[in-house]
DNA sequence: TGACAGCACGAACGATCGTGCTATTTATTC
DNA sequence: GAATAAATAGCACGATCGTTCGTGCTGTCA
């Protein structure tokens, strides 16, 4: 990896946890000049707009997810045990991965009503990651270990709807037992499935 | 109302709509004087500061839902019947109510790492609409249309995880099933209940 | 009629936004 | 080590941010 790219890598990992935290709006070129202790032009030279950083930003979340949650999980046996580990590894590894949480909520709700290739990207990320747990359900039905005909995408949507409140529960509104409710509804939504 | 008065409630009513299409950090000065037709001094100077702003913003919000869900749900028998009216009327009338949807869910994400006022009184909405619901629950227990074992914290979190995820799938994903989808999980987490 | 609030305006402020240019320093290659 | 390419800094730009200030309307009350 020659120079170049390795500041590069350096400057989206330092955005990535700004996005996390202050949110993509505020992830600004200033901003991250100063927590890369760059000057704003060196720093902008790598990106030939603010927009490229961006998706290059969520690019590399998306890569992160993979890294961190899909992989390892990918080594559990199909079925109910890979199901079990999206869901843990959503919940604990990956909300810890980033100082703000899972990115992708972060970013969701402000660019939800502003189109451009930023939200489409994004748009693109969630739709994957849908597919993902709707195969890894899909196997789950194939092991037998979930009934036949359960509807895998109303799944999938109360799956998702599950970490998502615990993004929400845990962190505007701080509230602890965030995880035991996920953690029993995600039981509950396993055993209506079986 | 007082021409004062009269003017500010075109603003904050203004600030909303804008708010719920473009998020919390777009709603600008400049860009509410250009939809107001305002200059930008005649309208700042209603609102000593823009954080202010904000806050009015949200207060106008949270009367909003109690206009549009609450009062209206009220006058259901309690129970369930009330229970059904406060969540067809959130995923209906008050995501109609603005362009861009629920405005706490908007704001939410934009909010949750940015200490102060408005992040504050957020929250506060937030916890006092889960109390709400709460008492709507333990009413339908009262009443013996669900079970008085019933964990009411945890009915909460997954109900409005199903709202949430209504809005997330709706709006940035544009998933025409989302209303299906929630209504399922809705009349799954009741059945449950029962 | 004169004094006086209330309300809105235009102009300007310092700061910061994203984004170009032009050097200059630093890596890579021969 | 010299030549060349890549990477970074310096500086400046127009736009916009939130905010302040002085000013001029417009209507109410004495």
């Amino acid at each position: 990896m020659s120079k170049g790219e390795e500041t590069k890598q350096t400057i989206v990992d330092q955005a990535l946890e700004l996005v996390s935290t202050v949110g993509l709006d505020k992830l600004t070129i200033g901003a991250l000049a100063n927590a890369t202790g760059m000057s704003k032009s060196g720093l902008f030279a790598h990106f030939k707009s603010k927009e490229q950083l961006q998706l290059r930003v969520l690019e590399e979340a998306r890569e992160r997810f993979v890294d961190v949650v899909v992989r390892p999980a990918l080594k559990e046996p199909r079925g109910e045990a890979r199901l079990r580990a999206i869901f843990e590894r959503t919940m604990n590894e990956w909300e810890e991965a980033l100082p703000g949480g899972c990115v992708f909520h972060a970013v969701a709700a402000e660019l939800d009503d502003q189109p451009g290739p930023a939200r489409d990207y994004l748009v693109e990320i969630q739709r994957a990651q849908r597919e993902m747990l709707a195969r890894a359900t899909r196997m789950a039905i194939d092991t037998g270990e979930l009934r036949a005909d359960l509807d895998v995408d109303q799944f999938v949507f109360e799956l998702v709807s599950i970490t998502g409140a615990f993004h929400h529960f845990g962190r505007l509104l701080g509230d602890p037992n965030a995880t035991r409710y996920a953690r029993r509804a995600f039981e509950s939504l396993l055993a209506r499935a079986h």
